[in-house]
DNA sequence: ATTGGCACTCACGATCAGCGAGTGCTACCC
DNA sequence: GGGTAGCACTCGCTGATCGTGAGTGCCAAT
């Protein structure tokens, strides 16, 4: 009893799973699989791997279906990324390359995933902090309100309003304005906090408590919660495919709608930030999730990513393609968000 | 057989079917309802109320479900809307003050019907074109590139980068920048493209590409498809619920995925900008949607609405509630924009 | 270690009968 | 003429029964 063998067919066992989306008998494997040894060999290899919990049968008397476990070995060690076609490669890049913005570019990425995998796709807004300030913009609109507008070099712009105790004089915005950008423009949005501690200092006693205020309020910005925000595309892709997923389908809706469940999945997953991560079923720690798989890697910057994007669907997926896809995406997003 | 008994009884379907999602027979129409007469009776109103074709029998020997024409019937003359509750009231209100942002409000707003309906809740950012420019920024970022941020009175901001073939003067992107927001501050965006005709000639020959290149930016601004954005929350609740609406659940959310049917069900609506207007069923005149109503009314601006806000659930919706909540969202909504 | 054979299990689909909610119709009453 | 009572009829739903076949596990043979 090989163990080359068993692996061979915990292999063909995934991949004939993910394409039929019935359990594999030993007879259908050997049909379909040049495996070169009789049915009731592939039983014992079978009852082995069941053994080692990589496989399963739903009822006695059906076919095997792999585990999380058996998925988990299958991506680890058996299955080659098979690269896009260059077709689908030149399309991915005229879709993005036609972006206006950064929400356009952040929702073709996602609808381009969403279309590859036919999966649920997912992108994160590249993060405030990771990102470096371009410009910082205060707009005075009406006597005592300071907009506050910060722009990153990923082109996210974020916005405060800001209420003021008494009303600035134009001079003095306009010399924080000019302060505040030679200090923090090319920084990352994360050392500002340190970057900005003096600045107060810099001033005269009556514009200081304009200076705290619109610190505080960069401050504050950073720290929100919102400053993380998530894009979902292709749910419908869930409800494709006829009588697959059809039934829990809820659970996994709502899953996807708490965006705390998400950010904290990808979160975990951004410790590999450069390559292509996957969490299965039950990897995701989340009750709605067991059934889902993850599949995702992170864009934008060299060596540590700016943000995440990702594929979701069913564990019995194809992870092979939806890895490829994936990281293809993710790359093309990279350059145009570069470029 | 008195007319005013017939609309009774179709009234009496409509929300016991409502309520129990089964098809409903004179029996327990007579036992749930104080109407006063027979079964028999009430058999001939509706084999009347069938022949109108308010209501239809799914099979033989079956009882009664409301038509789309029942519906309209019931929320045209029949339904009366029934107020929220003080406290759902001061929920909405504190959760949304709490925002911090147009997103945030937006997406707040979006969350909060959706809970409150227990159904798909859409919301339309604000319509750049109906809104008033509050501010108009000019960023030079890099050698020939020009940032354009255009920042609206309803917390819009749309950002655009511009390539320029010469790099300007920072005199002169300064002037530009003066006399744009000089001309535009508190004019609708959709008068803009009157206001900026004669800009160009304002200055000196040198300028004028630049000049041109930024009106035209804006103009592009505006006219882009983009300019409407949406978003959806709670499709979760659509596959709550049981064994509701769960089959046909795949053409629903594809139809909600294409930002193109809602938006063109949201302006058809719009008509009616005030007031609540209520899509039933085939009145979608979408496909997927046959079996979705849609009750929506606009917000912000008072007289014309500056977007849409609404909710989207099965034809067998509660619609005085709905009607309610969305309505009370919308005015909130409103209340916490023009603050 | 592999294979052929064989008994066994069990989900699935088809068939069928009984049940009951609900209807339409007709004759009757006020 | 509108309302009511009674009655025969329809038909979807439920549950039981049963055959089928794919698939297994085990064992003896190679």
């Amino acid at each position: 009893m090989s163990e080359d063998r068993r692996l061979e067919v915990l292999r063909a066992i995934v991949e004939d799973y993910v394409q039929t989306r019935e359990p594999v008998g030993s007879r259908m494997l050997v049909e379909r699989h040049a495996l070169g040894v009789s049915p009731a060999t592939i039983r014992n290899d079978m009852a082995a791997l069941e053994e080692g919990g990589y496989i399963a049968q739903p009822h006695t008397s059906a076919g095997r279906v792999p585990t999380d476990k058996g998925y988990r070995l299958f991506v680890d060690r058996l299955s080659t990324v098979k690269p896009l076609s260059g077709p689908e490669k030149r399309a991915i890049q005229a879709f993005l390359d036609e972006a206006v913005d950064l929400d356009d570019v952040v929702d073709r990425s996602v609808r381009v995933l969403a279309q590859l995998t036919q999966q649920v796709a997912v992108v994160q807004y590249p993060s405030l902090r990771r990102s470096a300030m371009r410009h910082l913009e205060l707009v005075q609109v009406g006597e005592r309100r300071l907009l506050v507008v910060i722009i990153t070099d990923t082109g996210r712009v974020e916005q405060r309003t800001l209420e003021l105790a008494t009303a600035p004089t134009e001079q003095v915005v306009g010399e924080l304005r000019a302060r505040l950008n030679a200090l923090a423009v090319g920084h990352r949005l994360a050392e500002l906090i340190v970057l900005l501690a003096h600045l107060p200092e810099a001033f005269e006693p009556e514009a200081r408590p304009l200076v705290v205020a619109v610190t505080e309020i960069v401050e504050e910005t950073l720290a929100q919660e919102s400053e993380e925000r998530i894009v979902l595309a292709g749910t419908a892709n869930l409800a494709r495919g006829g009588s697959d997923f059809t039934r829990s389908l809820g659970p996994v809706l709502e899953a996807l709608e708490e965006q705390v469940v998400l950010l904290r999945l990808l979160t975990e997953m951004a410790e590999d930030s450069t390559s292509v991560a996957v969490r299965i079923g039950h990897e995701t720690q989340h009750e709605g999730l067991t059934e889902t798989s993850f599949v995702t890697t992170g864009y934008g910057g060299d060596g540590d990513a700016v943000a995440r994007i990702g594929s979701i669907g069913p564990t019995r997926m194809d992870y092979p393609a939806t890895m490829a896809s994936v990281r293809a995406v993710a790359r093309y997003l990279s350059r145009v968000l570069a470029g």
